[in-house]
DNA sequence: ATGGTAGAACATCTA
């Protein structure tokens, strides 16, 4: 990236990119991110709409599998230092991927949803966690400047619930989860939309029952951690609700970043 | 107490 040019950085979770690709095309269309993290892409590798994102100038990577999961790096320069698995935890759910963008080093996360407290899949969201902290301490030690985009599947604090009460102890908001992102903050990392904005009310995700977007009954789930070595660089954040707006969408909406 | 909606393997799983 040019040093005196601003770069936008964006996350969105699609929940299917067969189904969303217009809307993800029309999205880049409109705001020109210069990089996009996908989540629930929910498509094989030999599947990944390539030739629809070179038309619209970026470049893929990606790490995807049939029905669940799958993440993808969009980025108007090509991506380097692909690595398409966390390190240290023998998973077969795509839900990572990081790469080297504009001097950068950008991981993109679908963490686990965990299901329920206490259940088989809490406890495989708390080590997939634990193996996250891991590799991006190494990262970190490596690269200084280093992005973590993605859907935490973790409120951070009752500011980002809409009802912290019927949350309270619930899967998204339990007090392990947030402690195990509070871990990884604690390496060195800001949750960029924190630094911008104090309030609550600000949600990237609505459950599609129960008219959950038309009540406004969101968590902040969607997350750009920035390294501290970016703080110099943060300008603005932001979340886009436009999209959760449209016919059929996404439960999630795209979260996003501008640095200098 | 359950189910509410959406996407996908289209019968059940995941979220």
């Amino acid at each position: 990236m040019r040093d005196n040019a601003r770069m936008k950085l964006a996350t969105w979770n699609v929940n299917s990119l067969g189904v969303r690709l217009p809307q993800v095309l029309q999205w880049l269309a409109t705001e020109r991110p210069d990089l996009l993290a996908l989540q629930e892409t929910k498509l094989e590798d030999a599947r990944f709409p390539v030739a629809d994102f070179a038309a619209a100038g970026y470049h893929a990577v990606y790490s995807g599998q049939k029905t669940y999961n799958g993440v993808a790096l969009l980025a108007r320069t090509p991506p380097q230092q692909v690595l398409r698995a966390l390190p240290g935890l023998d998973d077969p759910q795509r839900r990572f991927i990081a790469a080297d963008v504009d001097g950068m080093r950008v991981v993109n996360l679908y963490v686990v949803n965990g299901q329920s407290v206490g259940s088989e899949k809490y406890d495989y969201k708390l080590r997939w966690l634990a193996a996250v902290h891991e590799h991006l301490r190494a990262e970190l030690a490596r690269q200084p400047a280093l992005l973590v985009l993605g859907d935490f599947n973790i409120a951070p604090e009752d500011r980002d619930v809409h009802d912290a009460d019927v949350w309270r102890d619930q899967i998204l908001c339990s007090a392990p989860e947030r402690a195990a992102l509070q871990n990884l903050l604690a390496l060195g990392l800001d949750d960029s939309f924190r630094v911008f904005e104090s309030a609550g009310g600000h949600y990237s995700w609505w459950d599609y029952r129960q008219g959950g977007f038309r009540r406004n009954m969101g968590l902040r789930i969607d997350l750009i951690l920035s390294s501290h070595a970016l703080r110099p660089r943060l300008r603005a954040a932001s979340i886009d609700r436009t999209p959760r707006t449209w016919e059929r969408p996404s439960d999630h909406t795209p979260v996003l970043l501008e640095l200098a």
